[in-house]
Parts: structure tokens; sequence; C-alpha cells
DNA sequence: GTGTCTGCAAAACCTTTGCATGATC
DNA sequence: GATCATGCAAAGGTTTTGCAGACAC
């Protein structure tokens, strides 16, 4: 098999059509909130951006478009949008949360290159599958789950052979080193 | 298959005789540092608890002891122990990481019950053998990775069936929530 | 004795919150 | 007009760091 049948290419990311609008407001009023225009311009900003981003990102490609926006507003969005799953947040260790949206996006598991930090997709559906019957033999109810494989990507390790010894110990692990 | 065939159960937990000692004190003197009486409190400490453990609780627990460490020593001892393997480190995304130690111990993934915290440890050779298949598909050199399932427990949801829905959403991510 | 470690307090970091002002329904 | 949202600055929590004194080799 090769890796093309399981590597998720963000770059043909589904046109929703702008569907997302649709499931923000309706989410919105059921709840008695306001669409807002920062609502908005963020919900917008957020399904331009085909990759990881952080909230410190987010904000500084808002900054760059002249579109003012506070941290507070960015941060309390992004926790809107992760409750109405319009967005997924991870954790990859380097400080910060990650963010993509999911609209019309299949669960999927992430490898981090540690020493790049570029993030790929991967969706692999046994190991689906036997997640689901590890928490179904134990009667626990699975609400979430996350996958991370961390490493040297291709490209990295094809540049500097040095760096799997670099990253090997738990080392990187250690905020003041990453 | 039953769930006992692969959930690990810590209280097996094996006897390491005090290897580790001798572990740690040749990392530390192949790097020119020292194995200090604090240190050695720590490790004797960290391999006495067989369970996660914070920071913040392993502190609390030396200092149950009458045994006085600060909190700098102990990140720092943590630290060190992490980077000579001897320790690996969790994060649920509760805002703290989880440590254990993993001398003699093989390579696991976890559960973690969303409402009551506690942690389960289970392995799944297939599922092992299906991330060495993908990095190595995608030329990725994998150097460590981790599976996590965030659910509801067997014993939460039989004593509140409510609670599936509770943390459903994506809600309980928003650190003010948990 | 030299170089590393410890403890303290202060800082760093990402994220959240209080409050007064401003927008939405 | 009532309610919710925004922006700012300040606070929150965990983890890291600077520095002076203490310890290990």
């Amino acid at each position: 098999m090769s890796g093309e049948d399981y590597l998720i290419d963000k770059a043909q990311d589904a046109d929703t059509g702008g569907a997302e609008e649709a499931v923000f407001e309706s989410f919105l009023k059921d709840r008695g909130l306001k669409y807002t225009k920062a609502r908005k311009t963020l919900l917008r900003k957020v399904f331009l951006m085909h990759d990881h981003f952080t909230a410190e990102q987010l904000l500084d490609r808002l900054k760059d478009d002249g579109i003012a926006a506070s941290k507070a507003t960015v941060y309390r969005t992004l926790s809107v949008l992760l409750e109405c799953s319009l967005l997924d947040a991870h954790d990859f260790g380097e400080g910060a949360l990650y963010y993509e949206h999911t609209f019309g996006h299949q669960h999927h598991d992430h490898l981090f290159c540690l020493h790049c930090k570029r993030i790929m997709e991967f969706r692999d559906d046994e190991i689906e599958e036997h997640q689901e019957r590890v928490t179904a033999d134990l009667g626990f109810e699975m609400l979430s789950h996350s996958l991370k494989i961390y490493g040297i990507c291709k490209d990295c390790g094809a540049k500097d052979s040095a760096l799997t010894e670099r990253y090997a110990t738990g080392a990187y692990l250690r905020r003041s080193e990453r």
C-alpha cells in the first residue's frame, strides 16, 4: 500500500459553499447568542485557513488583513466554534493549541514533525475499528480520540540525518528546548 | 476478546528491584551531572507512585512525607527523568501534564474518563503495527506516538447516563469548564 | 575548589475573566 | 431597551528562569 491511500491532502479541501455559516448561525440562535460582525469575520477567516493554526497565528492574519479583532474575541470565538463542532483543537505539546476547521471532514489522525512543525494527516480505518473494539470491550463510552505520531518528516530527515538523534529522547518535551 | 486481554493493570506493576537508580546514576554521570540527595529522593518517590501524577501531586506527596523539595527542583528533576526515558509525560488537556514512570514497561495507550479523570491503559499490537506501516509508507521517522481515547468510563456511565451528553460536544475543551 | 544544584521569587507563556462600552435582536 | 458581545488590561494556572547560597565530586 502506498502512502497516498490514506494520507489526507488538505489542498483538496472540500468547498463547503459557505454552508458552515448556516450551521454557525443556527447554533447561535438556538442558544440565544448573536451572530455579530466579529463572529462572521472570524468564521470566514477560519474557513479560509486550510492548515492548522494557533490563536496567535489567526490573530496575526487578521491584523495583516487590516481586520481588527481583540485577542479575547478570538479566543472566545474559537471556543464557540469548538462547541458547535465546526472546529477541532489539537495539542502537539508546543505550548499553544492548534485549530483546524472540521466541517465536511472525516476524523483523522496526525503526524507531527518535531523539527519543522509540519502537520500531516492520515486516516486508517482499521485503527479506528480497533479503538472502537477496545472501548466497547471495556464498557467505555468514547466521545473523542486522538492519535498523534511525533517524529521527523521525510524532508527534514533527508536534509539532516542527525535530527533523529537530536529529538530521540524525551528532551523535546521540555518547553525551554522547544 | 474480552477487555482483560489488553487492559494493563498497573497494580501488577513489575518490581524493578531499584534498577532505575543505576540507570539514572549512570545517565547523570555520562553528562557530568550530579546524583544529589534531592534527585535520589525524587526518583524513589516517583517509582513508588504507580499511577499517573502531576508535578503538583508529587510535590504534595513529598510534603506529606515531610520531605522538602522546591517546586523548581521537582520540575527540573522531572525534566531530567524524561530525558533519560525513565518517565513519560502525557497531556490530557487538564492544564497540567501527567507523568508516569516507564522503566520496565511497554508502550501503551490511554483511556481518559472526562468525568472522574480516571486514566486506564491498554495495548493493541495491531494498532501499533498500523502506525508503523503508515509512518514507513510516508518516510516519516516515528520517535514517539500517543493515542488517547476520551469519554466516560463504565463506572461513571452506570451512575449517570446523562454524562455522555454533558461531555459530548467540544465544550469540555474550554478551560473554564474543566 | 570548581562546577553543578537548590530554593526562592519573579517571569514567561497561553488563555481566561471583570468591567465599562458598544452592538444586536 | 434588554441582553449579549467586545476590547482592554489584569488575572489565572502551569512551568521556567535568574541569582545567591549550598552541595557534590
